[in-house]
DNA sequence: ATGCATGAGGC
DNA sequence: CCTCATGCATA
């Protein structure tokens, strides 16, 4: 009952189709921006196009503005000439991480001019097909109403809205670029205060007038065709150090990369840049973008230290490009992105409300135990699982992923070690051998190189904090009565 | 900053 | 089913 086993099939296509749809039918809408709206709507499903160059390069503000009549216009209306004048509301939903997450953006003080078209919205957008998936829907929602009161994202959840309203707050700071980008002759331009540049536009770094350098960096970026990048990672594999590929093929040591991290983090933080804008950024200079939570491990050396290989010249590279550039041009570059990336948001986020398995969330008890579990055996099989899953009632896969996760963890926190015979072996803790489940050791994934200098993690902490719980986990049964 | 999830490759 | 690289959603 609480599980969602599965996504039924059928229904989780329905979100899309109804995108596309409305999607195409914008387009048709005018004349207007046909073209553009196929270049929006490419990017919207490839991210990775935003980013080349050429594209970039080719948008200019008069073109950009035929953005808005996509997706908030499909029902018809405006678009005449006049009416675009005013502020559209093309942008039904908000979307909810670029607020939090990737500009820091403090929702300041919002224009005056665009005033939050969510409500029009709203009664704008109905979804057609009126996603009778709810079905489904509303279980997640259901369960979730406990906490997740911005959770309900569900196109269709309580039928209305089509999950529109859910994400709260429209974030002004989302669009403070928009006004000025857009508007070369229809928006009555809010004067957006100059130095309004964007108050609220976040990358901004605190004292720096422009904040953004190098995020689009006009001419210095080579693009890379974007599949090399990522394209690479993978497959290079087996050797130790293999982080070849691309064109920087350098050797690392893990100490490079500690410091590499603590200069990136420095440097990005003094030009005012969150992790989030380096994702993003990075998707301009190589076409493959990356979450805040990359970035972050990536900064906490997190990643396995293949991946951080693969990354780090990427990120070399932005930092390179960062530091230089300071040409305010960038900035407004750097809003148009927003903007525009804003938009794939808003598709994904809706498509993949659906998709996407709730979030489950394990009390500390279940934690605990799972912990002590995982002592005993880092790796189970499924019988295992099955018996954790049963004892502690969760769902099997949860507890199936939970261990993958948690063993991807311990990898990751495995230490650097000198010398490269490459992979460290050690993996955490695992004090006494269990001596019947599966194997203890595992390869890992950690990293070779020299030890660091400073203070480096190399440890891993047992997580076991509660004694109490490891008596349970000792039970060889498996079965302890954790929770009781 | 991190927990849980997804998906592509591998066996 | 696992490992890995990643990312959404959260705390």
């Amino acid at each position: 009952m609480t599980e969602r086993p599965q996504s039924p099939t059928g229904a989780d296509c329905r979100p899309y189709e109804v995108n596309r749809a409305m999607y195409s039918q914008a387009s048709g809408l005018d004349g207007l921006g046909g073209a553009s709206l196929q270049f929006a709507h490419s990017m919207l499903q490839d991210p990775s196009l935003l980013f080349n160059k050429a594209h970039f390069n080719g948008i200019s503000p008069a073109t950009h503005q035929t953005f808005f009549p996509f997706p908030g216009d499909f029902k018809t209306n405006d678009l005449q000439g006049s009416d675009f004048a005013q502020p559209k509301h093309w942008y039904p939903f908000a979307a909810p991480e670029f607020t939090g997450q990737v500009a820091g953006a403090t929702a300041a003080t919002q224009p005056a001019n665009i005033s939050p078209p969510i409500a029009e919205t709203r009664e704008q957008i109905k979804i057609p097909a009126e996603v009778k998936t709810e079905k489904d829907v509303d279980e997640y929602a259901s369960e979730e109403n406990k906490q997740t009161s911005q959770y309900n994202l569900t196109p269709g959840t309580s039928s209305i809205p089509t999950g529109v309203n859910y994400y709260t707050p429209w974030n002004p700071s989302f669009w403070p670029g928009l006004s000025h980008i857009t508007a070369p002759a229809n928006i009555s331009q809010a004067p957006p205060t100059p130095s309004a540049s964007s108050p609220s536009l976040s990358p901004s770094p605190p004292g720096n007038g422009f904040g953004s350098p190098g995020f689009f960096n006009g001419g210095s970026a080579q693009n890379i065709p974007s599949g090399q990048a990522q394209s690479a990672a993978r497959s290079s594999g087996s050797s130790s150090g293999g982080c070849s590929d691309s064109e920087e093929e350098e050797n690392l040591t893990t100490e490079d990369l500690e410091q590499f991290a603590k200069e990136l983090k420095h440097k990005r933080i003094t030009l005012g840049f969150t992790q989030a804008d380096v994702g993003l950024a990075l998707g301009n200079l190589y076409g493959k973008m990356f979450s805040q939570t990359t970035i972050c491990r990536f900064e906490a050396l997190q990643l396995s230290f293949k991946n951080m290989c693969k990354l780090k010249p990427l990120l070399q590279r932005w930092l390179n490009e960062a530091e230089n550039s300071e040409n305010p041009q960038d900035n407004v570059s750097h809003r148009l992105f927003f903007d525009i990336f804003q938009m794939y948001k808003i598709e994904r986020v809706f498509v993949d409300t659906r998709k996407r398995k709730r979030r489950t969330s394990l009390e500390g008890t279940v934690r605990s135990a799972l912990e002590s579990y995982f002592v005993k055996c880092p790796k189970p099989n499924t019988l295992e699982i099955t018996h954790i899953s049963d004892d502690l009632g969760l769902e099997r896969d949860v507890v199936r992923v939970w261990f993958c996760n948690r063993r991807q963890k311990g990898k990751r926190l495995a230490l650097p070690f000198d010398d490269e015979c490459g992979e460290a072996q050690y993996y955490e803790q695992s004090p006494p051998p269990p001596p019947h489940m599966g194997g203890t050791a595992l390869p890992g994934q950690g990293y070779p190189g020299p030890a660091h200098p400073g203070g480096a993690p190399a440890l891993y902490m047992p997580s076991l904090h509660r004694p109490e719980v490891f008596k349970n986990a000792l039970h060889p049964g498996l079965v302890g009565h954790l929770t009781s």
